[in-house]
DNA sequence: TATAAACCTGACCAAAATAGTCAAGTATCA
DNA sequence: TGATACTTGACTATTTTGGTCAGGTTTATA
């Protein structure tokens, strides 16, 4: 079980971003540089942030991009979602209310995934931007 | 972020297991058609579960598996643990407690993978096998 | 004591997911 | 008009996953 680098990226970047909000655009070059990230990457990770408006673009010169939301209003899970890093338990569809893996009857251990699958959504729902900034303040004072 | 399915096919064959515990041994082939877990895949499963004395084996005809404790004490982090299920939320080596992926500083996020880790291991390590037997038992009623 | 059931081991392999790179743009500021 | 920076899509090497396969060994029981 583990977090694929996509979404750990998409995370640390926007955390390197948020730390500029409302100063001026972050452009993806100094985010490469400061986070060790490939700029091809986070070009890709960004146009999916984009599309799921979690920041704005600003082309040009000095241009960059800049959060699209209130840090606070942006949750991990929005970030997770955007980039595609799901939280997968079970092969079986989620939605086949009866029956796994064609089986008339639910795996034995259907309900401990799902509950483990909540258990983890919990967690990025509680976390915003915000806090991981402010986190992140104090820990270097 | 996904769970693969040895460790997803470890619980469910111990679940299956340990419904018959203290009755007789289960041979693999029983549990494989029951669960739908190829037999060769079960076979390589349980030689780990064997090697970290989670289950027993009993060779030759009427032999199978038992397991090894109580199945109280049987959580699922030392199962996962014994089919080297780990969660994984970071690339750099835990143990180094200063900086990460070679920088002089810890990266902006360490702190975060940390919690998500220990937030998923605590749900591990509060259930147990005989949790699953009995949620399921009960679920049946 | 033969034989079949069941465990045991290690090598092997295909498909999928991951983690990017590369190339060829377009927009905008100075 | 050039440099900076965003935009897009195709491509690809590596790793992980999810197994299979072949050839054992052990032991109960008929």
């Amino acid at each position: 079980m583990r977090l694929t680098s996509k979404g750990r990226y998409a995370v640390m970047a926007l955390v390197d971003l948020a730390r500029f909000d409302g100063i001026n655009p972050v452009s993806l070059r100094d985010i490469s540089l400061r986070q060790g990230i490939s700029l091809d990457y986070l070009e890709q990770i960004f146009s999916k942030l984009r599309k799921k408006e979690i920041v704005q673009s600003v082309r040009g010169t000095q241009g960059g991009y800049i959060l699209n939301r209130n840090a606070k209003e942006i949750k991990l899970t929005n970030i997770f979602d955007a980039v595609d890093e799901k939280v997968k338990t079970v092969q079986c569809k989620k939605d086949s209310k009866k029956g796994c893996n064609g089986k008339s009857t639910k795996c034995l251990t259907h309900n401990l995934w799902d509950e483990l699958e909540t258990h983890i959504n919990n967690f990025f729902d509680k976390k915003s931007l915000d806090d991981l900034v402010k986190e992140n303040l104090e820990r270097r004072l």
